[in-house]
DNA sequence: CCAACATGACTACAAATGTAGTTTTCTGTA
DNA sequence: TACAGAAAACTACATTTGTAGTCATGTTGG
């Protein structure tokens, strides 16, 4: 079943999701590192990152570690959750309500591969089981 | 197959959204009628919808029309196009161009009910046919 | 004809956001 | 021991966003 733990975080705002993507790649990473991949789409500077990712801090999403002379940052929240969040989010504001809108609109503007297909239809099909099962 | 349009507008903050998904539930509205379903949630002046409406109009995705005197606004854009873009953009930047992650984010944090995933379902079917029948 | 509305236009302003410079504080090394 | 370099802390500032007040103007009932 779907574990309802609704989020009470201060949304993050476009940048700082950016930012938020990239530590959850990493797991634990420093104002350095956080920099020099965003610096790979556009220039910025480190104070930059660096002040981004106190804010995230402050909102509550990261956490940081004293290591050296320099500070490590991780996630509070898995990145699953919060993107459990933000589908949620979708389908309750931009779907009304109903998820095959999503669906839809994943089909038609992005389209699956067979693959990917196959894929998903098995994920319904164990989430069926998993259900009439209990 | 999907049309491939990308939208060059000027992406919409939360509270712009919530008034275009307002305009996309309603058609053609006026900055009162705006008004009046902002405060069904929360109390808005009629200047703060009319200036929303003016800037997600000056990015494009409204167009107004003289009615007497006043303006009524709709939008240049379906709602459709607009959620699939974004549906795409989570999915490559927050599910790293992977659809079913957005798949179990949906099954696991908020689940299906039998009909809506039988639904789905049955829009993968339809989809794979229309694919293999060209 | 005039005052009360309704409505668009213009203006305001605090908070959030994106972006970064300056200052302070360690720490290792010449 | 004093300085160069790194990193945190503090400060700055333009833009965007949320929210709304005030002004100008056309419409309308009395």
């Amino acid at each position: 079943m779907p574990k309802l733990k609704l989020q009470n975080k201060t949304p993050l705002s476009r940048g700082e999701r950016e930012v938020m993507e990239i530590i959850w790649d990493k797991g634990e990473v420093g104002v350095l590192e956080v920099t020099e991949i965003l610096n790979r789409s556009r220039p910025v500077a480190r104070n930059t990152a660096r002040t981004l990712m106190e804010r995230i801090r402050e909102k509550g999403w990261l956490t940081h570690r004293v290591e050296g002379r320099s500070y490590l940052y991780s996630a509070t929240v898995p990145r699953e959750e919060s993107l459990g969040q933000r589908v949620m989010d979708m389908v309750d504001k931009a779907c009304g309500g109903n998820p095959e809108k999503l669906m839809m609109a994943l089909l038609q503007y992005r389209g699956l591969s067979d693959d990917e297909a196959k894929r998903i239809r098995k994920m319904l099909d164990e989430a069926r089981e998993s259900q009439s099962r209990k």
